[in-house]
DNA sequence: CGGAATCCCCAGCGATACTG
DNA sequence: CAGTATCGCTGGGGATTCCG
């Protein structure tokens, strides 16, 4: 179900990388390697293959300069830039309610466990 | 790297179901049954799963009958309810520029195959 | 330096069957 | 009706190696 449009760009956020990818960037072009660094932790397979998705939905721009040794350039395209400002809204909602949804887990963890520990007791 | 709180919260948003379910009961609360029709194609494991997880973050509420046979009922809470406000916007920016991104799409689809073609002609 | 290619693992999800 | 339990697969993604 849900054939509509949003589906597609919903896919698109729930990459694993594209939301830090693209957060990661909104300051002016950045060459490969300073973002990956940048993003201490993801391959340099998965920023080659995010980048590309990006640069396929028109969220980011590539240019290579052909020298020796190679560069390349990305940065934010307009439309991209649009989205970040709503990822960026996004971030500051889990940043203000994130302590409250671990403490949530933690609570529902307990609870969860207290059966077990009654179960324990006999 | 990002281990700030907002990446718990966008690992969240990163399951598939996540965001369908909460946009799927923004009005008052919803039987389990009725909510797998609306959001049909679900599977039942997943909507189970998806729903628990988050009922542990503190963004659902749920409600048992103990009726034979038995009904639960689920709702969003403050927390969810303040979430999906943040995502209706994003809905609405995939509405309003999916066109474009399809669009983007193919036109760099069109672009890589060009090469292609150009050496197939030879 | 930026990226393509290859190998491989395992979590996510689907399908199916069973239960209180 | 609203789940839990089990099996099986596929594909996302990591590690490594090679290339211009």
């Amino acid at each position: 179900m849900r054939n509509c449009v949003s589906r597609d760009v919903l896919d698109l956020l729930a990459s694993k990388w594209v939301c830090l990818v693209m957060g990661a960037l909104p300051n002016g072009p950045m060459r490969f390697g300073v973002l990956r660094r940048r993003l201490d932790g993801i391959t340099q397979k998965m920023l080659t293959r995010t980048l590309r998705d990006l640069e396929r939905a028109g969220l980011v721009d590539r240019q290579v300069f052909p020298t020796t040794p190679p560069q390349v350039e990305y940065s934010l395209t307009p439309l991209g830039q649009d989205l970040v400002v709503l990822m960026e809204a996004f971030r500051v909602w889990a940043e203000k309610h994130g302590e409250e949804i671990s403490e949530a887990r933690e609570r529902y963890d307990a609870r969860a466990a207290e059966p077990v520990r009654a179960l324990n007791a006999r």
